[in-house]
DNA sequence: TCCTAGCTGAGACTGTGTCTCAAATCTAGC
DNA sequence: GCTAGATTTGAGACACAGTCTCAGCTAGGA
């Protein structure tokens, strides 16, 4: 909330009861997670008002927008959350986030040597998790 | 178009005509790019049929979808086109492709340390060009 | 308290992608 | 080559995510 006043942006009601659902969300949401949470309760804000808010807190330095195959926007806090990266697995959706200083090394590293001035960046990796590379190793083993 | 004949697919002249037309785009394209490029030509392709054949495209291996910030899913081909990463400039849009074989192997090495059998990845680095970085500081220069 | 720039809500609008279904067309089998 | 039948297509309706408009409201300074 200060970071938006230290902008000269309002403290509003509606900003105040939308910044209190981020907290309350999971590490990963989307705008249509914080409107149906913030129906839910007895807040009323508008889908408008949470859809302008959210750019806003990402210019401010609250969230940080996260990259996606799927169709929704994503957001993750900034702080309360280290950096981190993501593996996505294809067979039962979970997303597993890990932090790993070399691949943030590497990745620092590359863009430098490149002239290239990062302020963010974002890791995907798609496969499948511990879990599931065992079931399907188990599934063709079956099968032969 | 032999990948499509061997799942039993036909090989209608639309196909024909949207495979030949990703040939000729730049590395990086959406539906749009296809439709409309198939539209100023002579050949008479629906948009459903663009958007249709692309998860198959995908499916049999000779596209990939790209992870994004923006809208519009993106695809790039597989073949003829090495594995990169990408950098895309905040200020002028530009997306520089490259290759950093010491990133490769940091990615490979964070997925296998974690158990996960990883099938692809992507890296997104967002900020400012080399270009921009140069004119982004001349300008505070000036202001200062 | 009053003033006003900034903010909000409702819903129209846009862009991207999916679905429906009648008509067209590809391919296998003759 | 022709026929039959399953697949594919095109046009437009539809769905979903997100943006914009504008009249009215409100935070916060004077
Ligand atoms: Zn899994
Ligand atoms: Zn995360
Ligand atoms: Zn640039
Ligand atoms: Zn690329």
């Amino acid at each position: 909330m200060q970071r938006l006043a230290d902008r000269g942006l309002r403290l509003t009601q509606q900003r105040r009861c939308i910044v209190a659902q981020i907290g309350a969300q999971e590490a990963h949401f989307d705008a249509e997670d914080l409107v149906s949470s913030l129906a839910a309760g007895d807040d009323r804000v508008s889908r408008a008002t949470v859809y302008r808010l959210l750019p806003v807190l990402v210019e401010v330095g609250v969230l940080r927008e996260v990259m996606r195959f799927g169709s929704r926007r994503e957001f993750e806090p900034v702080e309360a959350s280290e950096h981190h990266e993501h593996l996505v697995c294809e067979r039962c959706g979970a997303v597993i986030e890990f932090r790993d200083q070399a691949l943030e090394d590497a990745i620092e590293s590359a863009a430098r040597k490149r002239g290239f001035e990062m302020h963010r960046h974002s890791v995907e990796m798609v496969g499948l998790c511990p879990r599931c590379a065992r079931a399907q190793a188990r599934a063709e083993e079956d099968r032969s």
